[in-house]
DNA sequence: ACCTGAACACCGTTCAAGT
DNA sequence: ACCTGAACACCGTTCAAGT
């Protein structure tokens, strides 16, 4: 079979699944592809590249958490729904926010709500949902970081509930103050 | 002059605002001191916790906002000095993000906001101070990664108030959140 | 105790050469 | 067009040997 790119990117995250971020190389998806290392730059550019196509590919399953009564509810399902399919690949968060942050990726999980928001009447709705992803992806780096230390016996496993009130905890602080009218 | 422990995490600063996150290694660092790299782990025992070294000492610049008439004030004027402690280095908030990710450093920036945030009678204050730092540290490092990829031609240059302003709406957000009792 | 020199097992990326 | 093989310039870490 011919090597493709989507072949390289599906390589790259079931390596991400297995092994984990650190052992995400070029010369280990090209191993398990059966093929030499240089022969990866015909179809990808370069690493970056291929990690921002397995975070959009992570991203794609947290699309569109439905309709909801209200914003507030709206925008608090999308932030669980994106917290699941981030918790769906180890070190999808991590990932994910060194994709973004090098302004990589194709996929915008914001897009949707700013404009719902923007709809809605609520001030802000760019700064407002960055500032919701950046506590999302945040919080979800250290819960897959932890799980990892407590995976090696480095660390305490620590209560599995804790996580999630403290997320629900966070995003709605963030909710509240969103329809909390500026001072 | 012999080589120390402190010697150590200096040049390794050092590097980090000259070069950036990417260039801080062991050799790099070596190098600087004039001695084999294998000399370095005799004072520190791996690159992790030479990172957290940094980071603890650009964190130690961000302590105590100073009194404020209410606590909300307070923790306001906490994440901006924390952001201010964050771009006076390379790639800082990066560092710090993923020293805490890692469970490493010995400077907790939330410590004393924890404390504060009890003793007003604030719900959850650890997980409020928690959302803050993740806000503030993915903030700071979109913003520190934007500023360079601009310093390499490969993006516009960003408004410069524009940062400033989603910081402090961002901020706000939250700490509006805090003082509103949840549903 | 402290550092050198050299090694081990890796990296990302490039590129002539083959098919 | 697509891939191999080999190279270039790096990594973090270990460790015998020197002083």
């Amino acid at each position: 079979m011919a090597l493709t790119r989507a072949a390289i990117v599906g390589a790259g995250l079931d390596i991400l699944d297995r092994y984990g971020l650190a052992d995400v190389s070029m010369r280990r998806v090209a191993d398990a592809l059966g093929v030499q290392a240089g022969a990866l730059y015909y179809h990808v550019p370069n690493k970056q590249s291929l990690l921002a196509a397995v975070a959009d590919e992570i991203l794609a399953d947290a699309l569109g958490p439905g309709d909801h009564p209200s914003l507030e509810d709206w925008v608090t399902a999308w932030a669980h729904t994106l917290r699941r399919a981030l918790l769906a690949h180890r070190d999808a968060a991590e990932l994910v926010a060194s994709t973004r942050a090098l302004g990589l990726g194709a996929v915008d999980p914001c897009a949707d709500g700013r404009e719902r928001l923007a709809v809605g009447g609520i001030a802000e709705p760019s700064a407002t949902m960055a500032a919701l992803l950046h506590f999302v992806l945040g919080h979800v780096t250290q819960e897959q970081t932890a799980a990892q230390m407590a995976a090696l016996g480095l660390t305490p496993a620590p209560e599995p509930t804790a996580a999630d009130r403290d997320f629900a905890w966070g995003v709605g602080l963030v909710v509240r103050g969103m329809t909390t009218a500026a001072a």
